[in-house]
RNA sequence: GCCGAAGUGGCGGAACCGGUAGACGCGACGGACUCAAAAUCCGUUGGCCUUCGGGCCGUGGGGGUUCGAUUCCCUCCUUCGGCACCA
C-alpha cells in the first residue's frame, strides 16, 4: 500500500517532542488546567479499545495547550489487584515483576499513539512510595473513627478466595470472576462511608458538569429513605425496633420479620421450646448464597420462634418470625410484617397462615382480607386505627409518628441503602493495612514514622487458601506490640485497590513528595481536576470512593475543596464488529503494537474518533481504517504536491474576492465548527468537517495567497486529531517552532457572513422551490421573490393565499386555502 | 416492577433553539488512468413513480400540538443501562 511516510514522521515528531520537553507540566502556571483519564489496569499490550479514553483526553489536550493553558496531564498505573497474583500462581513470575514488565509495555503504547503524558509525574500504586500513603491515609481515618473493624456477615467469593465490597457484587455475582457470591461472617475492616452518605447525596447538586445518568447512579446507590422508628416491647421489659417508611400502617402488624443473621434472635429461643427449628432454619438459609436469597422468584420463607411482641399503639400481640427475605444489613434488621399494604408481607402472610388485617382502605372501594390477592400498596384512607380513623394515609404517616414521639415509643428516621466500605483483602498483591494485633492491648495502629509496611517478596505462598496469603509469612507477621512491646501481629490483610484510586489524583499534583502525602502548594495551584475522563461503569464504585475521601481530606484541613472534579465525560465503550465489549480475555481486542505498525498512530487516532460519538459506544471496523487513512494520505499529498506552488509570503491582500473570498468563509466556518466541537465532545464532527474542508481546498489553485494561509490554519486544527502529521505539515510550511507552541485558530465573525443565502420556498410545509437571495433582504422583498418564482406559482395558482410565514434568512413557507 | 438513555439509508453516523432529513465516511454502481491489477481521480447512490419539468412516500408503530415535527406532548413496541425482598 502506498502511503504517506508516517513511520519516520511519527518516530521524528515523538522523539522533538520529548527533546523538547513538550509535555511537561509547567511549576508557574497561570492559567491552569487539570485534565485526567481514569488510569489504567497495566495488562501489558494496551488494546484499541481501552483507547478510547486516552485519545479524548489527548485531543483536549493539545487544544488547550494551543490556547494557552498551563496542562497537568499525567498518568500512572492502578497496579494492585488480582491478575499479578494469578499469573504468579500460574506462571511462577513474581507479581511486581509481572507487574512492572506490564507498566513497561502498557506506557511503550500509550507512547507510540502519541499521547501527551508528562511522565516525570507518573504514579504506580504498588510501590511503596505510594503505598505508604494508602496506609497513612488509613490511620488517619482511624483516629477520626473512620476506619474501624466489625464482625459482619460479608460478601464472600469462593473462587477469588476473598470478601468483597458491595460495589463489587454485581447481581449476587463477583464483579470480577461471575461466582456467586456467598455471605461470611467474618471481622474486618470497614470505612465508614455512611456517615458521609448525606453529604455525598447533597453534593451532587453542585455538580452541575457531570453527566446526569451519573448523578442518577449514585442517588440511587446512596438510596435515601426518610421513615419512622419504632420499637415494639417484648414481654420481659425489653423491646426490638423496626424501620418503616409507613407508619400509617402500624395498626396493620400482624407478624414480624427478623433477618437469620442478627444475633438477636439466638438469644430469644434460648432454651424455649422452638429453639432447634429456629437454629436449623438459621443455618440452612445462612447457606444460600445471595442469589437464591433475593431471587424474586423464590417463595418467601421463614419460621416461626414461639415467640411474641406487643404493637405500641393497638396493643395486639404480634408473632415473631425469622424469615430471610429480611435483609440484616439495613435498618434494624428486623421488619413490621404488614400483609395488607405490603406484597412482600402478603406473600409471606399467604404463605404461613398469618392473619391480614386491612388497614388503609382505597377511595371508592372496600378491601376485605379473604377477598385479596395481593396486598394494597397504594394510598388511602385509615380503618381500624383507631384513633386515626379516616385520615388520608399520608396525613396519618405524620400523625402516627407524632403520637409514637409523645410516648417514646418511636422516633424520625433516615436510612440509608449505601453500607460501610469494607476494604480488607484476603490476597497478597495489595497494600497491607498498618495495624497490629496484641493480645494483650487490642488492635493498635502502626506508628506513623514506621510506614510504610513493606509487602514482603520472599518466602510468600501465593495460592489461595481463604486466609491471606501474608499470614503465613512469619517475618512479616511477627512485630512488637507498640504498647507494651510483646509479641504481636500484624494485620494479614490487605487493601481493596479502590483504595487507592479514591486519591491518586492528588498524588500526581506533587508525585515524588517524601515527606507529605502531597504538599498543600502543589494541590492549591492544580486541584480540583478541570475534566475528568472515563467509563460510567465506575458510578457507582470509584466515584463515590473518591468523592468520600475528598471529603474526608476536606474535613482533615488537607484540601480547600469538597468535590474532587468539576466536570466528567464519560466515553462509550468499543465493541468489535458483533457488537460485543472488546477485551483481552475475549480475545476479540486489536492490540495496538501491530496496528500502529501498519497503519500508523494518527490513523488509528482519527478512526477511533471518527468512527461515532465518543459518549455512546462504538464498533471497531477495518472499513473505519480505510476511510481515516484515505483522509490523512490525501493531505499528505495535497501538501507535497503543491509545496513548490505556494507562495511564500504570508501575507495577503485584505480582503479578498471571489473564489478567495469562499475558500476563506469556508476556512473561518470550519475554524468555528472544530473549536466548538471538541469543546462539546463533538470529535467526531470536528473531524466530519475538516474532511469537508479538504474536499474544498483540493479544488483550489495553489498559488493563491488563500492557499496558504489555509493550509496553516487546517494544519492547526488538525494538531489535537493527528498530532504527528499535522507538526510535519507546519514545518513543510516553513515553521520553526512546534504547532503545538502555534495559538488556536480564531475565527473572524465578519467572514463567516454570505453576501447570498439560500432561501427555501414552502408551500404547504412541503419544499417546492430554492432560492438565492442577497442576506439581510427585508422580508416582502424575500415574500414577494418567492411569490413570484415559477414553480410557486403552479401552487399558488387559483388558490387563496392564507399566510406566509417567513423566517429570516432560511425559509418562506407559503400557506394556501 | 421502578428510574434513565436510545431507535434515522446497505453500514458507521449528521441535522443549532421546531425550519432543505441523510453532512462526513464506508460500501456499492458507472467512468478515467493502466497491458492488467492495486492505488488514485471523476460521477451516481433513501425507496417508488416519471412525459426527466418533476411527483409521491420516508427518521420504531399509532395519535396530538404547529404554517411547518427526527426535534415538543400522549401512548405503545423494541434495545441497552441503573436499582430491585432496602421495609
Amino acid at each position: 500500500m502506498e502511503g504517506y511516510p508516517f513511520k519516520e514522521i511519527e518516530s521524528k515528531w515523538q522523539k522533538r517532542w520529548e527533546e523538547m520537553r513538550l509535555y511537561q507540566t509547567p511549576s508557574n502556571p497561570k492559567r491552569k488546567f487539570y485534565l485526567l483519564e481514569m488510569y489504567p489496569y497495566p495488562s501489558g499490550d494496551l488494546h484499541m479499545g481501552q483507547f478510547k479514553n486516552y485519545l479524548i483526553g489527548d485531543v483536549i489536550t493539545r487544544k488547550k495547550m494551543m490556547e494557552g493553558y498551563d496542562l497537568l496531564h499525567p498518568m500512572g498505573w492502578d497496579a494492585f489487584g488480582l491478575p499479578a497474583e494469578n499469573a504468579a500462581i500460574k506462571h511462577g513470575i513474581h507479581p511486581e515483576e509481572w507487574t512492572l514488565k506490564n507498566i513497561l509495555q502498557s506506557k511503550q503504547t500509550l507512547q507510540l499513539m502519541g499521547i501527551s503524558y508528562d511522565w516525570d509525574r507518573e504514579v504506580t500504586t504498588c510501590l511503596p512510595d505510594y503505598y505508604k500513603w494508602n496506609q497513612w491515609l488509613f490511620l488517619k481515618l482511624h483516629e477520626k473513627g473512620l476506619a474501624y473493624r466489625a464482625k459482619a456477615y460479608v460478601n464472600w467469593c469462593p473462587k477469588c478466595k476473598t470478601v468483597l465490597a458491595n460495589e463489587q457484587v454485581k447481581e449476587g455475582l463477583c464483579e470480577r470472576c461471575d461466582t456467586p457470591v456467598t455471605k461470611r461472617d467474618l471481622e474486618q475492616w470497614f470505612f465508614k462511608i455512611t456517615a458521609y452518605a448525606e453529604r455525598l447525596l447533597q453534593d451532587l447538586e453542585k455538580l452541575d458538569g457531570w453527566p446526569e445518568r451519573v448523578k442518577t447512579i449514585q442517588r440511587n446507590w446512596i438510596g435515601k429513605s426518610t421513615g419512622t422508628e419504632v420499637d415494639f416491647p417484648l414481654d420481659k421489659g425489653e423491646k426490638i425496633s423496626v424501620f418503616t417508611t409507613r407508619s400509617d400502617t402500624l395498626y396493620g402488624v400482624t407478624f414480624m420479620a427478623i433477618a437469620p443473621e442478627t444475633s438477636f434472635v439466638k438469644e430469644l429461643v434460648k432454651g424455649k421450646n422452638r429453639e432447634k427449628e429456629v437454629l436449623q432454619y438459621i443455618e440452612t438459609s445462612l447457606h444460600h448464597t445471595e442469589i437464591e436469597r433475593t431471587s424474586t422468584t423464590r417463595e418467601k420463607d421463614g419460621v416461626f420462634t414461639g415467640e411474641y411482641c406487643i404493637n405500641p399503639l393497638s396493643g395486639e400481640k404480634v408473632q415473631l418470625w425469622v424469615a430471610d427475605y429480611v435483609l440484616s444489613s439495613y435498618g434494624t434488621g428486623i421488619v413490621m410484617g404488614v400483609p395488607a399494604h405490603d406484597q412482600r408481607d402478603f406473600e409471606f402472610a399467604k404463605r404461613y397462615g398469618i392473619p391480614i388485617k386491612v388497614v388503609i382502605q382505597p377511595v371508592g372501594e372496600r378491601l376485605v382480607p379473604e377477598e385479596m390477592e395481593e396486598a394494597y400498596v397504594e394510598p388511602g384512607v385509615m380503618t381500624n386505627s383507631n384513633p386515626f380513623n379516616d385520615l388520608p394515609s399520608e396525613e396519618g404517616k405524620r400523625w402516627v409518628t407524632m403520637k409514637l414521639m409523645e410516648n417514646g415509643l418511636g422516633r424520625r428516621k433516615v436510612n440509608y441503602r449505601i453500607r460501610d466500605w469494607l476494604i480488607s483483602r484476603q490476597r497478597y498483591w495489595g497494600t497491607p493495612i498498618p495495624m497490629i494485633h496484641c493480645e494483650q492491648c487490642g488492635i493498635l495502629p502502626v506508628a506513623e514514622q514506621n510506614l510504610p509496611v513493606l509487602l514482603p517478596k520472599e518466602g510468600v505462598d501465593f495460592r489461595p487458601k481463604g486466609r491471606s496469603p501474608l499470614s503465613s509469612v512469619p517475618s512479616f507477621m511477627e512485630v512488637t506490640c507498640p504498647s507494651c512491646q510483646g509479641r504481636a501481629e500484624r494485620d494479614p490483610d490487605t487493601m481493596d485497590t479502590f483504595v487507592d484510586s479514591s486519591w491518586y489524583h492528588l498524588r500526581y499534583a506533587d508525585p515524588k513528595n517524601e515527606e507529605e502525602i502531597f504538599s498543600k502548594p502543589s494541590v492549591k495551584t492544580w486541584l480540583p481536576i478541570d475534566q475528568y475522563i472515563g467509563g460510567v461503569e465506575h458510578a457507582a464504585g470509584h466515584l463515590i470512593y473518591f468523592r468520600f475521601f475528598t471529603k474526608v481530606l476536606y474535613d482533615l484541613g488537607w484540601i480547600p475543596y469538597d468535590e474532587p472534579c468539576l466536570r466528567l465525560f464519560n466515553h462509550g465503550m468499543v465493541m468489535d464488529k458483533y457488537g460485543d465489549v472488546m477485551s483481552k480475555s475475549r480475545g476479540n481486542a486489536f492490540p495496538v503494537g501491530p496496528f500502529v505498525e501498519e497503519w500508523g498512530a494518527d490513523t488509528g487516532r482519527i478512526t477511533m474518533l471518527f468512527i461515532g460519538p465518543p459518549g455512546s459506544d462504538s464498533r471497531w471496523s477495518e472499513e473505519g481504517v480505510i476511510g481515516s487513512s484515505r483522509f490523512l494520505n490525501r493531505i499528505y499529498r495535497l501538501v507535497i504536491e503543491s509545496l513548490e506552488k505556494i507562495p511564500q509570503k504570508k501575507k495577503r491582500e485584505n480582503p479578498p474576492k471571489g473564489k478567495d473570498r469562499n475558500l476563506l468563509r469556508k476556512l473561518n466556518k470550519t475554524i468555528k465548527k472544530v473549536t466548538e466541537d471538541i469543546d462539546n465532545f463533538g470529535h467526531n464532527t470536528a473531524i466530519a468537517a475538516l474532511m469537508e474542508f479538504l474536499n474544498e481546498l483540493v479544488k483550489v489553485d495553489p498559488s493563491v495567497p488563500v492557499f496558504r494561509e489555509s493550509l496553516e490554519v487546517f494544519s492547526r486544527l488538525l494538531a489535537p486529531f493527528a498530532p504527528h502529521l499535522a507538526e510535519e505539515l507546519w514545518h513543510l510550511l516553513g515553521e520553526e517552532i512546534s504547532v503545538f507552541r502555534a495559538p488556536w485558530p480564531e475565527y473572524d465573525e465578519e467572514m463567516l457572513k454570505e453576501k447570498e443565502i439560500p432561501i427555501v420556498v414552502q408551500v404547504n410545509g412541503k419544499l417546492r422551490a430554492k432560492l438565492l437571495l442577497p442576506s439581510e433582504l427585508e422580508e416582502e422583498k424575500v415574500k414577494e421573490a418567492a411569490l413570484s418564482h415559477k414553480n410557486i406559482k403552479r401552487y399558488t395558482k387559483g388558490k387563496s393565499i392564507k399566510r406566509v410565514v417567513v423566517v429570516p434568512e432560511k425559509l418562506v413557507n407559503v400557506v394556501v386555502e
